[in-house]
DNA sequence: CAAAGAATTGGGACCGTTCCCATGAAAAAA
DNA sequence: TTTTTTCATGGGAACGGTCCCAATTCTTTG
């Protein structure tokens, strides 16, 4: 069961020479015979050479691999921050290991553990709904690793990070309902481990309060992302006295699960009820009806983010963020109106007849 | 900029033990005075003591980490699949480093020289469509790596491998097609490069066959899985003198795309033309109409296949897949039918009063 | 109490590569 | 031609673990 590849002492006995002089041919080294070089680059490739990164990395001390660690990957926000991710990073010459937790915090820990045993050059990572702790965090850093944040950030750690302003987008997303003429906007946040949700719902309540719409509490009510809870709380929204008119959802599968709800109850939308959600998801477009959010610009996220983090690695002192404010990118997003809060016109109506 | 990591030389000058010690008490080698054991543990725990899997894997020739290779993931194909193998994997105590190739040939390989080259114990595939050449494949192999393909399997390479019964899936939706009463199936069928497109291709064909009718060839092309030429594709069937009166698509965004020509069009789901689609991505029941599908049991085959390769990793003796038959496992799919095939009935139908 | 056996520990080879230093050969300068 | 410089190569340490074997200590047993 054992794998048998070919080493660069393999090479050095065929050719008769020694493994310093492979090595250095191997990997471009100026002071090797043009004769000998080629030599040695014709025998590896017929052996299919293929270098041992682990005793490269073992010896070297740094690995030319990155970790990305996403909470999850269902929606289409993380893998395209991924694909941003990818683009910069190959360009780089750095390979990219994908870890995804699957919004468990164990998994959280135990991935971080497993990129720093195999000494990658830095990490760029959104952490899951359930992490409250951050020394797995924090121990990267004090091992030297670099790491850079995007989405969800812990607060109390200072890190370079991308982020979107959630605080204005959800300020501007709730303005637009206000506009429609909805009065009782509903909210529903998401928990109250990501900063998203804090800065989500602050920008929900400044927008009530500058339109002079006092805020309701029954109508704000925060959960674990899970689509259950969702559509039990909705439920719970469209049974009171004086139901909602209008729903702010954290992300857009929350709104999509709202909406089943909604149209599962008989009510339409957005005359009865408008929901917006964010995010942008692929889904959001396909939707009947297609539902209002806030785009993201996912791929631009993942690029800077890993620009943030070629940077850091790159920097010949360490940067030091126990002294030194770390870097923030705030992107900006994007209100997409469609028709879960404003009705498709006449003109644009898709007709039925031929 | 190099990070500073813990040994287990460092814990063994400070206890004054050797290291062979040391590294006996951290593995857990029964041969250790349980003082000396506690101690080592607890100096390790305080230092942050990380163990470095460069050199383990470097020294004891395994990793215990396997790769996943995916073409893609912005459907919900292979994020669901990847979920299944992380399950069974992360129970039998592997890592799973994730891989994504973007369609692109040349990620692929290199994506399988960086997993190679960091040893991994075992690879789990899924080609991309632009992939012709399998050496890379081959070469893994060779080098006594075991390799399990799902989904999307070289035709030509005798590998471990999950499948679904693509064939009776697509002659089963097909004929679902010709019960409701079309004739004039059109089908738009993925790239030659991948046996997915022959062989529900193949089933289409035996489908219009057995119910006597007869093929037409201006009703089948193939594409490359863009969004933009399915829909030059799908304008040109409408244009047709006598159009499609059905569509069967190689996979869910082919449909989905197809739909958005046929109602830009101004033409009636399923009324003027029934959609059938592949895969029941999580998008085929928010589009509307819903839309008629194929459903493969993803998760089920991320396990399927871990457990595979577990198989495979375990075995005493290394299978030689050039003398002995690769062994297959073919799971069963689902018809889902919907809206986009069956107009909803009026019991069913959401009612649009309060 | 001596001898044998078991338990615990230390010593050092090994894994594949890089890289520094030494050596030898060839080329350039004196 | 001799000396110096440059170029090409070889030798071997280092990286951080594991693991085998030898050495030591502690228990048993005759």
């Amino acid at each position: 069961m054992k794998a048998k590849y070919i080493t660069i002492i393999d090479i050095a006995r065929q050719l008769n020479i020694s493994k310093s002089t492979v090595s250095r041919a191997l990997t471009g080294h100026p002071n090797v015979k043009e004769h000998t070089r080629k030599a040695v680059m014709e025998l590896a490739a017929s052996m299919e050479y293929q270098r041992n990164s682990l005793a490269l990395g073992f010896s070297k001390h740094n690995t030319n691999t990155i970790g990305i660690m996403v909470p999850e990957f269902m929606s289409t926000y993380f893998p395209s921050v991924i694909v941003g991710v990818q683009d910069v990073m190959q360009a780089a010459g750095y390979n990219v290991v994908i870890c995804q937790q699957n919004e468990s915090y164990e998994s959280e820990v135990s991935n971080m553990k497993l990129l720093l045993s195999y000494r990658v050059d830095g990490i760029i990572v959104s952490h899951t709904k359930e992490t409250r702790n951050f020394d797995h965090f924090t121990l990267a850093q004090r091992r030297g690793v670099p790491l850079v944040f995007f989405n969800r950030v812990p607060e109390d750690m200072n890190v370079p990070n991308v982020i979107v302003n959630d605080y204005e987008a959800a300020f501007q997303a709730v303005e637009h309902l206000i506009l429609i003429g909805r009065k009782r906007i509903a909210h529903l946040a998401g928990p109250e481990s990501l900063v998203n949700t804090r800065l989500r719902r602050q920008g929900y309540l400044d927008a009530l309060k500058k339109h002079g719409i006092a805020h309701n509490p029954d109508l704000m009510l925060s959960y674990d992302l899970t689509t259950e809870k969702v559509k039990i709380y909705m439920k719970h929204f469209l049974e009171l006295d004086t139901p909602p008119d209008a729903l702010f959802a954290i992300n857009d599968p929350t709104a999509i699960a709202a909406m089943e709800v909604v149209k599962a109850k008989g009510l339409r939308i957005p005359e009865d009820i408008a929901i917006v959600g964010f995010s942008n998801d692929f889904s959001a477009g396909l939707v009947h009806p297609g539902l209002t959010t806030v785009a993201q610009p996912t791929s631009e996220i993942g690029r800077t983010a890993a620009e943030m983090l070629l940077q850091e690695m790159r920097a010949k002192v360490k940067n030091d963020y126990t002294i030194k404010k770390a870097p923030t990118v705030q992107l900006s997003t994007r209100l997409i109106v469609r028709e879960s809060t404003v009705p498709e016109e006449k003109g644009k109506k898709v007709m039925k007849s031929k």
